[in-house]
DNA sequence: AAATAATGTTTACACTGTCAACATTATTTT
DNA sequence: AAAATAATGTTGACAGTGTAAACATTATTT
């Protein structure tokens, strides 16, 4: 149980984990998920093509620890907008539909990884089940909070969920994957898009 | 302008172009569409491994020939649906996203390469834009319609359409990538999941 | 029947993920 | 402190990939 010296500049590379997840970021966003290739990644990370397995067992889990940052990431943003907000806890909820999309719109590299089709279930099953994700369960606890105060519908909480959690979803990956509209995808448009689809949401969930 | 003598065994090969296509979808259902390897798709359709290159430029124009015939089945389906169908064009508009839904349930491989993320664009571009995709027409016309009836509340038609898209592609997207929470993936629930996503949907569009 | 176009094969190349064997350096044990 | 061990990185190998070039065969057109 000792300390480390430091994180920069230790050890053989330094913290080469690190480095190899920024990396493999970097490519991504370059070049899409899909065809990411670990080489490139220890190439670029100045380093010999299978020192990422000294790290990672193997490809899969790299992207696996992307996901994990991305998680990470996309639930400390949602809890600081919800933090910086005055409004009511139906504000906080359209925050988390609004904060979703930002997200995944922001950081698409990681988004593909954590909900993108992935080439192996099993790295992924134990942690991200969308059960355990926190920003899932943050949604649910929104909705729960929404419908004892009558801001939202009552009805069975987890379709509810599911409803707001596949809008969301469904128009980041239309937005990420360049689905959407011509005429629609300069960015004020798009603002104006989003604010729309979250709304249909909204409407579709209030009481009656 | 000859006419071919017939279909399952002229040639060479036969129509290998078609085999290639089925292959191809019953490699993409056994072992997803991610990482399916032109090679193998030739090795099982008893051909060298580039055979097909004869009929495709490339391994995206393959994933392209099975996501055009993934929009004609798509459009049929939905069509067909709605012509046996007695209700008013607020129920066809419904058929619409639940058809959707049924589709990509039924057939995730060649909903993944229709609509997941692509290596590359290019050979997508031109035919598979939203605009020019018939089943996304049939939908904008559906909620026109609609709205004309007093059915869906007046408000920007193509907004409203991507907001119905969202969910509906939403929901597909996590259905067949696994992402639906473990209490709801038997098909029963999954039916009632998919009612109430496509509920919510229709009440966040109705008239004030 | 000869010429040509369409279709299929062989060979080759640069790439990929991953394993095994080896090398080096940090850490722990003596 | 030196020796032993664990952690980390490298080299080399292998089977598998996409695809281009050269060649072979067969159907179609002339």
């Amino acid at each position: 149980m000792t300390v480390k010296k430091n994180q920069t500049k230790s050890y053989h590379h330094g913290n080469l984990r690190r480095v190899l997840i920024d990396t493999a970021l970097e490519i991504i966003s370059e070049q899409g998920a899909k065809d990411i290739s670990l080489r490139q990644v220890a190439q670029r990370a100045g380093v010999s093509h299978t020192a990422p397995y000294r790290h990672f067992k193997d490809k899969n889990a790299i992207l696996a620890a992307v996901a994990k940052e991305g998680f990470d990431m996309m639930l400390a943003q949602t809890e600081d907008r919800i933090a910086g907000n005055k409004g009511n806890e139906l504000d906080h909820f359209a925050i988390c539909g609004l904060s979703y999309i930002d997200f995944a719109s922001k950081y698409p590299s990681h988004y593909r990884v954590m909900f993108g089709t992935r080439s192996d279930d099993s790295y992924f099953s134990d942690e991200f089940k969308p059960e355990s994700i926190p920003v899932f369960q943050l949604l649910r606890d929104k909705i729960k909070i929404c419908q004892k105060k009558g801001l939202l519908k009552a009805g069975d909480l987890h379709h509810m969920a599911m409803a707001a959690w596949s809008i969301v979803h469904g128009f980041a990956m239309l937005r990420i994957d360049h689905h959407i509209p011509d005429q629609e995808t300069d960015e004020k448009k798009l603002r104006e898009l989003q604010q729309t689809v979250v709304l249909t949401l909204f409407y579709g969930l209030r009481p009656e």
